[in-house]
DNA sequence: ATTGTGTTTTGATATGGATCAACTGCGGTG
DNA sequence: CACCGCAGTTGATCCATATCAAAACACAAT
């Protein structure tokens, strides 16, 4: 946690002593570093991801049903999002952290499908749909990159469908902190240590189980020496051990 | 059945007797049939999708793992999309009907994240992704289409993932029932009369459910005289009642 | 027609996770 | 500081769906 803290207030310093901070030097990438851009390419993009936009916990980023115009670039901070079914029930379809993309469930009918809502107090670049058409007509490697994201997002689904039709709760469970390990990892916090953003319910909501059921896991976890847990803060004690209950549902 | 299965030995026809088919004359549409294209635009769209392919029964148009080179576009038949899993256990992620794209997972690393299988005989125009990427820096209706079908692929993979994660047995499987029903009607084939191309098996690993509860929906539904079902042959006698089923939970 | 193989239906039973309920503890607020 | 309310834990019980089993049926190959 001391560590993942740390890089947090870090960036957010970064962010607070130049305001008009270009894409190139953002330390969050997705979208907006696409490799080998030309100086004025990056002058380009830089147009493109203008407008930053800072979020409280709790604040909706945007709705489903509203209008869709922008992506956004998560600079800081943990979303979720949320879709909500006629009758009122809803389910989490995923959660968003530094460094990616929010948003693009909206282009295909011009209506954000889901909600997002941030979870901690954050911030993120909008990036003006049209103005991303454009520029990717223009620039091959932002337009391969873009695609390239809008897919991954298709593949992380097709994965989430595999934890839900196929897995058991333990599974799931593992899975889930397997991934948001990785991730945190990859964005250079620790992938041992971190603070859950989400309540027990969230992510049971994202999981197809009932809050009593995560919380269930995350004692037997405990017991098995896989975890400590305690309220938001876990650590990983055993990673191959989680990978076993994730892989082989050695239970 | 009997009019879906006329269109059905039409359009085949209709290949058959013109072989250089343009996209301009293809019966199937999505990706090929932007609105408000010029003639020249069209041109470089045939040249876009040419090769045709043919498969029978059980032939896989791809495989998890194999280099992505190309998106599918069905001209005829039903595939299904399953990955599969370390451990052996897989799951159908999704079905694919006449006028849809498949392989749209394989972008994001180049590698294809599921098999496609087709469950009957069928036939695909491929179109090689390099190409598909300059062609739609050019007409850029092109691109917005492209970007469409992609974006509409995450929502409905979030769809799915709701029945997956929040609906009980009966809501998922008339859930499959309508969303079937809807496609075909939106292709010209009856809404309330088809054949289901894929096993009770198939069908409940894509709905999270074994095949015996699937079997028993079926013949549930039927009791209330909401479906006939003999085999693969399925006619939807009160549409209505399906859908409070999948709306409500009404049981 | 006959055999074999895979699919579907239906019944009986088992079980994983949901549900209901009680209690604990932490964090924010007056 | 004391209170309140939401988040989390844990236990007891229930139920929807899985699992196991057997029989009926469809379709393809011989």
């Amino acid at each position: 946690m001391a560590r993942a803290e740390l890089l947090r207030h870090q960036s957010t310093h970064l962010v607070l002593a130049e305001l008009k901070a270009a894409c190139a030097n953002c330390n969050v990438r997705e979208i907006c570093q696409p490799a080998g851009l030309t100086p004025e390419e990056l002058d380009q993009l830089d147009s493109l991801v203008n407008v930053r936009r800072k979020l409280k916990r709790g604040d909706t980023l945007y709705r489903a049903g509203e209008a869709f115009d922008a992506l956004y670039a998560v600079r800081s901070g943990f979303f979720k999002s949320r879709v909500t079914y006629e009758d009122g029930r809803d389910q989490v379809t995923g959660f968003s952290m530094a460094g990616e993309i929010l948003g693009m469930d909206g282009i295909g009918h011009g209506i954000h499908n889901c909600d997002a809502v941030a979870l901690e107090d954050s911030e993120v670049c909008s990036i003006p749909y049209a103005r991303l058409e454009e520029l990717s007509r223009e620039i091959s490697s932002l337009q391969r990159h873009f695609h390239k994201l809008m897919s991954r997002e298709i593949v992380r689904e097709s994965g989430v469908m595999m934890l839900l039709g196929a897995m058991r709760a333990e599974e799931r469970i593992a899975a889930f902190l397997l991934n948001l390990s990785q991730r945190l990892n990859a964005r250079g916090y620790s992938p041992l240590e971190f603070h859950l953003r989400m309540t027990r319910e969230e992510i049971g909501s994202y999981l197809g189980l009932k809050l009593e059921t995560v919380s269930r896991a995350f004692s037997k976890f405990h017991k098995d020496g896989l975890i400590e847990v305690e309220q938001k803060f876990v650590r990983i004690r055993n990673i191959e051990g989680l990978r076993e209950v994730y892989a082989h549902h050695v239970s």
